[in-house]
DNA sequence: TTTAAAAATATTCTAAATCATGTAATCTTG
DNA sequence: CAAGATTACATGATTTAGAATATTTTTAAA
């Protein structure tokens, strides 16, 4: 639902570890029969829901690396995008500009990004992940490349052209 | 990236009012000749921006009729399945447990819910849409179907079809 | 059946996300 | 070029989410 929840809620995960919900016992009330909930053939519950399941895997691997959920969304989506201006990363990065100051300045803090003012126009701060920034970044790109590829196993060649164009499209 | 957030994050949301993320204008430095940023193609990204997006449209519209969003989400997944135990609402909602307890006891306390002890296991919290909740939730599904087809619009049929098929596959 | 283990929910504490607003720099336009 | 509007970012207060743990009830095992 969430993404539904997303909300933004929700990055990326992997399942190198086993899934993290369990499959709860079938419950004694109420119907299983009925199988037409609203929710399960609604899109934005549908992406909210395969949105959290992918991303909590893959966030188990991140948390388990040490490294915040939000770290690392900044740096996958700052390394390409050397010198961005903070609104626009926090476009990209789906979180809050208020928010994203107070974590690219902890980021700063942390030597994993650094700002420097836009000589052309001093309001804008730029935005530059660091050596070490690019070091913390660089073996969570490759664990998640190899989720991402775990996780399209289940789809035909296909479903994952189509399902990358659509959600293109829709994004 | 979220979902990467999807943050989680994020449940449904409705564009009957402009878009809330307007186009900003160009950036002026740094590459956007780049066309190939590790997030664009990144599926767990992919999914997170698209149900932040469609969420945060229909976000707009929950909020403006004075509705939480958690409490549209718990509403749209148990308007379907009464006496549904609170974990199992909790995996279905996508919200911790600990988190659904709080809001489901504040639900209860504004009347859109009720809780029942199942009477073969105390442990066990039944749940209940109340007829006030049933009333707040009629008109958001009503617009959540509403904004659903309009979202869809810009896909083919054969897209549709396809992408609900693999959001099931993988949520 | 007692005892240990598990399950369901509640509680507490902390972290994270959001909102509203503030401030400074730039742009617009008369 | 000066006044107001806009843009970019920062700050503070509040809400929401999450992690860890406690409590109660069931279940399973010895």
């Amino acid at each position: 639902m969430h993404e539904i929840i997303d909300s933004h809620a929700i990055l990326w995960n992997l399942d190198f570890m086993e899934l993290l919900v369990p499959t709860l016992p079938e419950t004694t009330q109420s119907n299983d029969t009925a199988a037409s909930r609203f929710v399960d053939d609604y899109l934005l519950y549908q992406l909210a829901s395969a949105s959290h399941r992918l991303s909590s895997e893959f966030h188990a691997y991140v948390k388990s690396r040490g490294v915040k959920i939000y770290v690392w969304r900044v740096l996958a989506c700052l390394v390409d995008q050397p010198g961005l201006m903070l609104t626009r990363l926090s476009a990209l990065v789906l979180i809050e500009q208020s928010r994203l100051t107070k974590i690219t300045d902890q980021m700063v803090g942390e030597g994993l990004v650094s700002k420097r003012a836009d000589p052309t126009d001093r309001r804008k701060t730029m935005l530059y992940v660091t050596e070490k920034g690019a070091q913390t970044a660089r073996p969570l790109i490759a664990q998640a490349k190899e989720h991402e590829e775990k996780s399209l196993r289940v789809l035909t060649a296909q479903e994952r052209k189509s399902l990358k164009r659509v959600l293109k499209k829709l994004g």
